[in-house]
DNA sequence: ATGTGC
């Protein structure tokens, strides 16, 4: 009987209306939800949200500590447990931590390359750029590296993130200071991550993995703030790179390993789970410090791996345009994490407090002034990087004033899905697909053709009305518009 | 996302 109350419909009905872009499902619209779900949500996204990941924005209020509301950016579909696309924060001491609201891929995030070349410099050489990417960025499933980690190695990269691979001759100082954290998040500990996990990691550091991951070479052809893009260094008809991918098997295994040991815990503590799948444990237990500090060490990796991957990319660049580095103007303008906890200061009922913030395809976008922006773009916020689906617009925005109050310090991360691969695969030929964007001046290089049906541009929500619910919201301001001119894909 | 399965 409880079954037919709670059919799909009733928590879309239970839908309120709060502002432009935010709707909110009220306190006991399921039993047990200790907040309110907030959805940052237009008109026109309205119709494609999934009830289900509406009914998991629900569940996550239910969970122990939890502050303000379980929230849902504008890109938010149905995830493990917790929505693709959620943001809830936890109180340090009340509250628990998940496995579930960071994802199996920790650390999934993004970093973009500016450069001094222009889209006609490029244009005539993209068959070779996309092919020499591929060539020496490996790209796939399994896919591995030229590099090998010893343990001692591995260790460091878990400890240190992109560090190990600057003081590695990956890379220069400045990379670490245009990157999230400066590519790394203290308070790692390796004593809890599995034999297996280790084995995992050690071929793929420097590996750019499958699925929507991606390297892509891309220019600006839109620029909406003249401003803030002068302080990243952007400008119109600028080649950009992007790179989208995270922490590889690593990741994966950390996250299985430690969903284990999180849903005994949930018993033992005696947590009522709305879902298996949002396994937890209080913030301060061991169990949840041991996945806590495991996860930090896959998100170092991460930032590891992206910032081998963006050596690598330089290198090719400097080797078609013969050109050294200094000249190319190749720095790094910023990397963020997609899907990654943490211990922030936030302010919650008018008091400052730490909270653990899990981002599960969704980006820190702190503001101006906040304390944790590079000094070179403390003016104006961090950048917040948002890549397109293959074959369409990504862009950079801006962290903005209300991220702070509204959103817990974040933003959307993406696209959003709209077609399972299963049946993108029954709809698409990866061949077909391939050409078509080929005839639209996009390479497309990909280690298996299926991953490019998969991909294909129709499996995803248009990133700019998702970009446009943020924007509104004054969560982060549009900086500019990249379109893509080649895409390497695993 | 993932050495693509409980």
């Amino acid at each position: 009987m409880e079954e037919e109350q709670e059919g799909q419909g009733s928590i879309q009905e239970s839908l309120k209306r709060i502002d432009n872009n935010i709707w909110e499902i009220p306190i006991g619209t399921k039993p047990g939800m200790n907040v309110p779900g907030r959805i940052f949500l237009s008109d026109k996204l309205i119709h494609n949200l999934e009830p289900e990941a509406l009914d998991q924005v629900a569940n996550v209020a239910m969970l122990p500590g939890i502050q303000k509301y379980s929230m849902a950016m504008p890109d938010a579909h149905l995830g493990y447990g917790f929505p693709i696309g959620g943001v809830a924060a936890f109180d340090e001491e009340e509250g628990v931590i998940s496995p579930g609201g960071v994802g199996f891929d920790i650390n999934c995030g993004v970093r973009l390359l500016r450069s001094n070349l222009t889209v006609d410099d490029v244009r005539p050489v993209m068959k070779e750029l996309t092919e020499k990417l591929f060539q020496s960025v490996p790209a796939g499933v399994g896919s591995k590296s030229r590099l090998r980690a010893s343990d001692s190695e591995l260790d460091d990269i878990f400890l240190h993130g992109s560090r190990w691979a600057v003081e590695n001759g990956y890379g220069v100082e400045a990379d670490l200071e245009h990157c999230e954290g400066g590519g790394c998040i203290e308070g790692g500990d390796v004593s809890h991550i599995s034999a297996k996990a280790r084995k995992r990691g050690k071929p793929q550091a420097g590996t750019l993995g499958s699925g929507n991951h991606f390297l892509e070479v891309q220019y600006i052809d839109q620029i909406y703030d003249q401003e803030v893009a002068e302080k990243f260094g952007l400008e119109e008809g600028q080649v950009t790179f992007m790179i989208h991918c995270g922490s590889r098997g690593t990741g994966h295994q950390i996250c299985t390993d430690h969903l284990r040991t999180i849903s005994q815990a949930s018993k033992k503590y005696k947590i009522a789970l709305p879902d298996k799948q949002l396994a937890c444990a209080p913030a301060q237990s061991d169990e949840a410090q041991n996945y806590f500090r495991s996860m930090i060490c896959a998100a170092n990796y991460a930032w590891n791996n992206r910032q081998i991957i963006t050596h690598w990319t330089r290198e090719v660049i400097s080797d078609i345009f013969r050109s050294d580095m200094d000249e190319l103007g190749l720095d790094l303008v910023y990397d963020v994490a997609h899907n990654v906890a943490k211990l922030e200061e936030h302010t919650v009922d008018g008091k400052k407090k730490n909270v653990y913030v899990h981002r599960k395809g969704a980006t820190r976008a702190f503001p101006p002034g906040h304390k944790e922006v590079p000094q070179a773009y403390r003016d104006v916020g961090q950048p917040v990087l948002i890549p397109g689906s293959m074959g369409t617009a990504s862009f950079v925005l801006h962290g903005a004033e209300a991220s702070m109050d509204i959103s817990f310090g974040s933003a959307c991360h993406g696209a959003g899905r709209v077609m399972s691969r299963a049946h993108a695969k029954k709809e698409f030929h990866g061949e077909d697909v391939k050409s078509d964007l080929e005839k639209s001046g996009i390479m497309v290089r990909a280690a298996h053709p299926s991953v490019i049906a998969e991909e294909a541009p129709e499996v995803y929500k248009s990133s700019s009305d998702v970009v446009n619910v943020v924007h509104d919201l004054g969560i982060a301001g549009k900086v500019a518009r990249m379109m893509p001119l080649g895409v390497v894909k695993g």
